[in-house]
DNA sequence: TGTACATCAGTGAACGCGCGTTCACTGATGTAC
DNA sequence: TGTACATCAGTGAACGCGCGTTCACTGATGTAC
C-alpha cells in the first residue's frame, strides 16, 4: 500500500511536507519571502515542481508555515537570558533587551520584505494553527518587563511601558529598514556607541539635570 | 514639424512626459509602488500602452521619478512651521517633532511598501538628479534641533542628537509598518495618549526621579 | 490662399518570458494467490 | 517462496495568464510650392 516516495527523501524520516517546509524555510531565510517561486522551492528541495500541491493548498500556504518556521527558528536561537526585573540595573536590562531586539528584527525583518505586498501571503499567515503576532511577542515581554520595574519602583510611576517598548522596537525597524533599502549594506550591527546613546537617552530622558 | 499629440494631452499645456510622472505619481499615492503595471499607467493617464518608452527608459525610471514626485509633494504639503530651537518648550517642539515625522511616514512608507524587493527600482531612484534621502531630511532636521537646543543648554549636554532621532523616526517605522501588516487597518492616527507618554519618555527618561 | 507631402510622437496589437498551477503518466511498494 | 497485479505519491511537461517591452502603422501638424 505504501506508494512511491520522493527521491531527495531517501534515508531521512522526514516527511515530504516537513521537507518541503524546510526547504522553503532555508529559501525565506537567505532570500526573504519576496521573489521565491515554487520552481526555486521545488529545486531546493530536490523534488518535482508539482508535489506542492499534493501537500498545501497553494504556494501560500507553503510559504505561510515557512515563514513561521523561520521565526519561530530564529527565536528559538536566541532564547534564555530574559533580564528579570529587579536584577541586575535597569540600564543593563534595557540595554540587553535592546540588543535582543535588534538581533531579532535583523535576523527576522529581511525575510518579511515584500510580505506588505503580498495579501494573500498575509491572509494564510492570520490562518496558521498559531498565527505569528509579528515580532509583538518581543514587545509585550519589554512592556511587561518596565511594567514589573515600574511597581519595583525602579522605573518612574509615570513610565508607560507601551511607549518604551514602542520605542525600543521602532528603533529595530528603522535600523534594519535602513539597512533593507540602501543597496551598499553598512555593517550589520549598529554601533556600540548609537547603542550606549540609545540607551542613555532611554534612562534620563533628553532634559538637562534640573 | 509639430506630430501628433497625445488625445488626454487636449487643452493641457504639460508634456506627455509630465503628465506620465503626474499619472503614475496619482497611482503610487494611491496604491503603492508594488504591484503596478505599465499599463495601470496607461490607463491612468488615458494614453497608449507604449508611449512610456519614449520618454523613459524602462518601468522603474518613471517610477522611480514618480515616487520622488510623491515624496516631494508630501513634504511640501506639511511645510513650515519647524520648531525653532530656544523657543517655545522642548516638549512641545519634540511633540511637533514626532506628530510631524509621523505625519510624514504615514504618508510615504505605504507608497515604498515593496521597494525593498525591486533592485532595478532602487538603483533608479539612486540615479535620479536629486536622490531621495529616504525620509532622512527629516532625521537629519531633529537631530539638527537637539544639537541646537543642547548648545541653549535647554537639553542635557550627555545627549545624543542622532540617538534622539532614531528614536523618534524609529517609532514612525514601527507605527505604520505594523498598520502596513495588518490587515484590518487601525485607526490611521496613533492614538493622542501614546504620544504624550513617549514624548515624556523622551523627556524624562524612565527612572525614577532621585 | 490652396494642395500635396514629409515628419515623427502617439497607438495598440503582438511578442516573449516567467510565473503558478494542472494532470496524464511513472514506478516503488504492499497484497493476492 | 515466487509472480502478477493494484495502489497512489511523485514526476515534469504543458497550460494559461499577466507582465514588460517592441514595432509596424496612424494621423495631426508644419512646410514647399
Amino acid at each position: 500500500m505504501a506508494p512511491r516516495r520522493a527521491a531527495a527523501l531517501r534515508g531521512g524520516g522526514q516527511s515530504l511536507r516537513e521537507h518541503l517546509i524546510a526547504a522553503a524555510g532555508r529559501l525565506v531565510a537567505r532570500r526573504g519571502v519576496a521573489g521565491l517561486t515554487v520552481r526555486d522551492i521545488a529545486r531546493e528541495a530536490e523534488v518535482a515542481d508539482g508535489v506542492l500541491y499534493n501537500h498545501f493548498a497553494d504556494k501560500e500556504e507553503l510559504l505561510a508555515y515557512a515563514l513561521h518556521a523561520h521565526v519561530r527558528a530564529v527565536e528559538a536561537e536566541q532564547e534564555g537570558a530574559s533580564p528579570r526585573p529587579g536584577e541586575g540595573t535597569v540600564e543593563a536590562n534595557l540595554r540587553a533587551y535592546l540588543q535582543r531586539a535588534l538581533a531579532l528584527h535583523a535576523a527576522i525583518l529581511p525575510a518579511f520584505a515584500g510580505l506588505t505586498t503580498q495579501p494573500k501571503l498575509l491572509a494564510r499567515l492570520a490562518e496558521l494553527p498559531t498565527p505569528l503576532d509579528g515580532g509583538q511577542g518581543l514587545r509585550t515581554e519589554i512592556a511587561g518587563y518596565v511594567r514589573a520595574e515600574r511597581q519595583l519602583t525602579r522605573v518612574a510611576a509615570t513610565i508607560s511601558p507601551d511607549a518604551v517598548a514602542t520605542l525600543v522596537v521602532g528603533v529595530c525597524h528603522d535600523l534594519v529598514l535602513g539597512r533593507l533599502l540602501d543597496p551598499a549594506g553598512p555593517p550589520p550591527e549598529p554601533s556600540p556607541d548609537l547603542v550606549d546613546a540609545l540607551v542613555a537617552t532611554l534612562l534620563h530622558g533628553v532634559l538637562p539635570p534640573a
